[in-house]
DNA sequence: CGTCTATTTGAATGTACTCAAAAGCGGTGG
DNA sequence: CCACCGCTTTTGAGTACATTCAAATAGACG
């Protein structure tokens, strides 16, 4: 397993020296998923963050009718967990399943607080990765205020172009907040207009 | 200025002596906002986070049509910026308006990342208080997904108890995500059924 | 007290949903 | 390698939730 890619994203916000680099690559614990397999299901207390070396992984939850609702989506260079359920150590209700085979590394919950003590440069680099985290929520927050569907998918493959063909229709419609059948109708409605 | 409150809400995550708390109060700044006045608006770079002494905070943002959305309020003991601003010193959509006459602090950017250098607890402190902001960012676009009008508004008041009474009904609507006037018919209908 | 803004109410409309069924596609086993 | 099965996507008809526009009423502030 190589940590070029795990060390490589956090080179981006914070220097570490070689001593550092060992220190935190030991707390790392390889994990791969095959497809359809789940990292988390709600009703588990998430006692890891993921990071993404390959694959990608899917973030949702089931709502009282059953139907799922995409809270997001993690390809390789990203971090996942359940937030809330990582912050509290309670139940939380996200399910994170993996849409292809994925190759992950998993730093542990009370490795990441010794982590924050012997090396107090992390609570600056996941204090980054949150801060950008929240603020493209925000941005999503209010274009599903804002937007119509048409135009949040439009938004969608400007962003994320490389996810657009890679998953499932249904799962984007769900990401959009939107049924997948409407999805459908949508998406050929807007293929027309482009001619 | 008392900075009880804000010494406070900080010692809710990290410890500080007395030569740090009076570096920190040092690069606070006292402002005063009157009714309906704004500290931000759209187009300007965030230069401050602001921290909610008394009185109430909305931040919202205007779309093509020219409606505003209501990305967040902050009462007192909160904290309020444009982050995607405040980040990239970029110019933001966020606008940010007294919904009532307010005292605040301001913390610069500037003072910001220099209180990181000399006390790296606060890397620590923020990245606290933006993890519980991403969590519940993260709860209300999941509610946004899966829940009814109604639900959400339940949500909201069970959530805000204080803010239902206080702020304007069409402000509401708006961090809801819907119109003041569906707003109107849903809470007279939802009057209605509690009797 | 008058003006301006917020809220309510009503009618017509639209966007997105539900349910049902057909068509397409991909993976698996014979 | 093909055929089948299951899952995803498409299509259509009817429906519901929420919107727009307009007008009346109620509240708040100077």
């Amino acid at each position: 397993m190589s940590f070029d890619l795990i060390l490589h994203n956090i080179a981006k916000h914070i220097q570490l020296n070689d001593a550092e680099q060992a220190r935190f690559t030991s707390m790392l614990q390889a994990r791969t998923l095959k497809r359809k397999q789940y990292l988390l299901q709600e009703g588990e207390v998430c006692r890891h963050s993921a990071f993404v070396v390959s694959g990608c992984l899917r973030g949702f939850s089931v709502d009282k009718n059953g139907y799922e609702h995409v809270l997001n989506f993690a390809t390789p260079d990203w971090w996942m967990a359940d937030l809330y359920s990582l912050i509290t150590q309670k139940p939380g209700v996200l399910n994170i399943e993996a849409l292809e085979p994925c190759s992950l590394l998993l730093l542990s919950k009370s490795d990441q607080e010794i982590l924050y003590q012997e090396i107090p440069k992390f609570e600056r680099f996941f204090r980054i990765i949150v801060e950008n985290s929240l603020a493209s929520n925000q941005q999503r927050l209010l274009d599903n205020l804002s937007l119509s569907a048409e135009e949040r998918y439009q938004n969608f493959c400007a962003r994320y172009p490389s996810l657009v063909d890679c998953i499932p229709q249904k799962h984007i419609a769900s990401y959009l907040g939107i049924t997948p059948e409407f999805f459908s109708k949508m998406r050929s409605a807007l293929l027309k207009k482009q001619l």
